[in-house]
DNA sequence: TTGTACGCGTTATCAG
DNA sequence: CTGATAACGCGTACAA
């Protein structure tokens, strides 16, 4: 394998003016250039990457860590943070978790042993505090806002949106509201279950633990949804569902079972997704592609910053 | 930042022996490896994977090329890609190319630079003389069958399973069968319209252009599927649709809009799915989550392999 | 069992 | 404008 040294041999120059050339840096001459350029053309030369990477200390790469990769909503993310590594020459690393922490500690690790510059973390499962240790090794990003901590993020008020959802669907007349989610644990879960708790406080509405469906991230999901709720005896009349794939699997399941929307059940999906669209699903709509452009743009950003996402209610046939 | 070198020299060893214990080679005694391991302690010492890289030539990283990333497909590919890449220390670099032929290059290049180990490409736009050129830098896998080149793929016989399909609609009575597809060109795609050829000419059957529906790739495509047919005079009764997540669409789209599956139009999804076991959904199964296994195993082979994946049709209520 | 010395390939500094 | 030369940090023959 040519390398740098032979060219310069070849071309009759240092490694420095080779090295110029290879750069596109100034201050050498239309002769010698010609000559490098000519020695690369004949040994067919490329660059050891990692040879650059060890001098610059720097990789450009970028790590993104999603809990799973089938997941629509992350699967927009990142999107968005793909067309801006493309368009700011960064390759992306991507870290499918589960929600394991060990996993999360892998990227962390990465981090800090300098094979990625920064870190996205699109959802996590372990301590702030162990983010907070790595964070002297590079910028790292977050999808939740985290009172009173300097560190960036894009994220979606939680709270309001829910209230607001919440507050809607009481406006349409119903008492008996529940919602399903992801997963109970992480930031934006909690601010989500405040909204709920703060909602039924404000309207006198008793809390039922069994309105509040967890695990629910897929289409198919939704058969869990509806039979959970087939087996209430007071089930809910309308439902927030966190995700607009899930709210596609219930819509869908309703039309097969004769279930009328929104009269029988109120559905109001997540994220404004083409599927929402399609099947005519009331929903939030959440920039996730912009958003993911933002997350990419924070990670190679010198400041911290914090970029709360705008969202609105999209008024279709299920709620 | 301290080094190899400062440990070396805290420890009073040399960078050598430094390098033993680091890498849990023998001959260290006890009293000298503990030396190291108490100057490790004492300045959090951690390695610099960069240098790791340029000293071995390798970087313990494989390229994922994908055409998309929100598709379910390729999803899955990459949970068992991702699954294997965990077990054997890989990290993976995604790149999502939206069939764009500079971007292949891009991860090609990648290759090149030895910025990365291998590369898999779980679809292409790019010619395969491109992929030939680069297949002395590092191992390349395919997911898709190439007669007479030596290149690793696991694969699906899509001449066979489209062609198997087709007749088990004709078998029902159907002898106008249309069907979707992501895109038209491309080795899998080619396969599948010889079976669709071949599969005419058998049963004395007339080629309509307009049964093949190009684009359709997710959920909400089905839409375009069903306004494409209705506008037909003599529209196919049977429709093979390349990805259950269209099949849904259409069944979706069907349910609403009182058309009955199978009785007025018979539907064969595309890769057996869990939205195609909710929505009962006839399909084919195709491991696509152990074929990305099967991709991540062939990447880091020795031996080129060839990898036939053994389908089968999932006999379930749309047609 | 230990250490010296060099290679890996590139970039950056600094003197000319 | 050009070129030595010193980093960059680690792995590893080879010698001892």
């Amino acid at each position: 394998m040519t390398n740098i040294k032979d060219l310069a041999k070849l071309a009759g120059v240092s490694v420095t003016t080779v090295s110029r050339v290879l750069n596109d840096h100034p201050y050498v001459s239309k002769e010698k250039r010609d000559a490098v350029l000519k020695a690369i053309e004949a040994t067919n030369y490329y660059k050891n990457i990692n040879a650059v990477h060890l001098s610059k200390g720097k990789t450009n790469m970028m790590g993104v860590v999603v809990p799973f990769i089938d997941h629509t909503y992350f699967a927009f993310l990142i999107k968005g943070i793909a067309k801006q590594a493309l368009k700011n020459n960064y390759k992306l690393v991507l870290f499918q978790t589960e929600y394991q922490k060990e996993r999360e500690l892998e990227a962390l690790e990465m981090l800090k042993l300098k094979q990625i510059d920064s870190l996205i973390f699109c959802s996590r499962a372990c301590d702030f505090a162990i983010i907070e240790e790595h964070m002297s090794f590079g910028p790292i990003v977050l999808c939740e806002h985290i009172e009173g901590k300097r560190i960036s993020s894009s994220y979606v008020n939680q709270y309001n949106v829910f209230f607001e959802a919440l507050e809607y669907l009481f406006e349409k007349g119903h008492h008996r509201i529940g919602y399903s989610i992801g997963r109970r644990t992480g930031t934006n879960s909690y601010e989500r279950e405040m909204a709920y708790r703060d909602f039924l406080t404000k309207y006198q509405l008793p809390l039922h633990q069994e309105y509040i469906i967890d695990g629910c991230l897929y289409f198919e999901d939704s058969e869990k949804v509806m039979k959970r709720i087939k087996q209430m005896a007071k089930p809910p009349t309308a439902l927030l569902i966190t995700s607009d794939q899930v709210a596609a699997g219930i819509v869908t399941y309703c039309q097969a079972n004769g279930i009328a929307i929104p009269e029988e059940l109120s559905i109001i999906g997540f994220d404004n997704q083409p599927i929402a669209k399609m099947m005519n699903i009331t929903t939030i709509d959440i920039p996730l592609f912009e958003m993911g452009e933002n997350l990419f743009l924070q990670a190679v950003a010198e400041e911290i910053s914090n970029k709360e996402m705008s969202v609105k209610l999209i008024e279709r046939g299920t709620a």
